[in-house]
DNA sequence: ATGGCTGAGCTACTCAGA
C-alpha cells in the first residue's frame, strides 16, 4: 500500500501537475495539504475520472486538507482537534491493512511566523492541543499514522543552514520539542529512522533560486506508531515534482507499507 | 536579505506562506 503526502499549495492551480504525478506514482492514498479552496470548488471530478474518491476539508483562500483515495477510507472526520481560529488543518480516516485497522491523520500545522506575534502563539497552542488529542486517539486505537506538513524542522540536519532558522517558528527549540513530545508518545519519524544521516528536503522557497541552490528544509513528515514499524517497506522523498513548471514549493513524500 | 516568488480573491492590492 502506497501512501503519499504532499503540500500542493493550491489544488486548482496545481491540478495538471497533481494528475500527472498520480499517473506516474500510482498512490493508493494521497494526502493533500494547502488545497486553498472551499469544498464546493474542489476538483472532485478530475480525481474521480482516474479512479480516486476525494474527502475534503476545505477553506476559502487558505489552508485546507484532503484525502484522495483508490481504496475505501472509513469514518472520515474533521474534528480531531478544536481549532480556535476555525482553520481547516486536520482530516482523519480509517483504513484496513491485513487484519489491522489504522487511523490516518492528515495535518497542516500552522506556520507560526513571525515569532513575536499571535501567529506563533497560535502554532504553539495548536500543537499542544494536537498532542493532547493524539494521546486520546492512542487510548482508542494504538495503530496511528500521522502525515502532512508539520512546519517543523526536527533537527539541525533537516535544513540547509540551521543558524538562519534557530529563531524561526520552524526551527525554534520550543517548537522542535513539540515534535519530540509527539515522538515520545510512541511514534517514529519514518524518513529519519530509515535514513540516519541523510540530508534531504521536502520544501524549497520560490524565491532567490532556492531550488537551484538546494536551499531547502525537511518539514513534511510521516510518523508511524511504534507498533507499525514492521509494516514499513520504504520511504522516499520524490524531488521530481518540485522540478516541474508551475510547481508547488513542497515535494511529495512517499511511504510504502504492507 | 522580515524578502527576492506565488496563489487567492478580485480587478488594485492585501494577506499568507516558510
Amino acid at each position: 500500500m502506497k501512501i503519499i503526502s504532499w503540500n500542493v499549495n493550491s489544488v486548482r492551480a496545481r491540478i495538471t501537475n497533481i494528475l500527472n504525478y498520480i499517473k506516474q506514482a500510482k498512490p493508493d492514498i494521497l494526502l493533500l495539504q494547502e488545497i486553498k479552496t472551499q469544498d464546493e470548488n474542489f476538483p472532485y471530478e478530475e480525481f474521480k475520472k482516474i479512479g480516486y474518491e476525494s474527502h475534503v476539508y476545505g477553506q476559502k483562500s487558505y489552508n485546507g486538507v484532503a484525502i484522495i483515495s483508490k481504496i475505501e477510507v472509513k469514518n472520515i472526520k474533521k474534528n480531531l482537534i478544536s481549532d480556535d481560529l476555525k482553520q481547516s488543518r486536520v482530516i482523519t480516516g480509517e483504513i484496513q491493512i491485513k487484519r489491522s485497522k489504522i487511523n490516518l491523520i492528515n495535518i497542516y500545522v500552522p506556520n507560526g511566523n513571525p515569532i513575536d506575534t499571535e501567529k506563533y502563539e497560535y502554532k504553539k497552542k495548536w500543537l499542544n492541543n494536537f498532542i493532547l488529542n493524539i494521546k486520546k486517539e492512542l487510548s482508542k486505537n494504538s495503530k496511528l499514522l500521522i502525515a502532512g506538513d508539520f512546519n517543523i524542522i526536527p533537527e539541525e540536519i533537516d535544513v540547509y543552514d540551521f543558524k538562519r532558522y534557530e529563531n524561526d517558528a520552524l526551527g525554534k527549540l520550543e517548537i522542535r520539542k513539540k515534535f519530540r513530545e509527539l515522538l515520545n508518545l510512541g511514534f517514529k519519524d519514518v524518513y529519519r529512522i530509515k535514513n540516519r544521516n541523510k540530508q534531504e528536503y521536502t520544501f524549497w522557497d520560490y524565491f532567490a533560486g532556492s531550488w537551484q541552490k538546494n536551499y531547502g528544509m525537511r518539514i513534511d513528515h510521516f510518523l508511524l506508531s511504534n507498533n507499525l514499524l514492521d509494516n514499513i517497506v520504504s520511504i522516499n522523498i520524490n524531488k521530481n515534482p518540485r522540478s516541474k513548471t508551475k510547481p508547488s514549493d513542497h515535494t511529495p513524500i512517499e511511504l510504502e507499507i504492507s
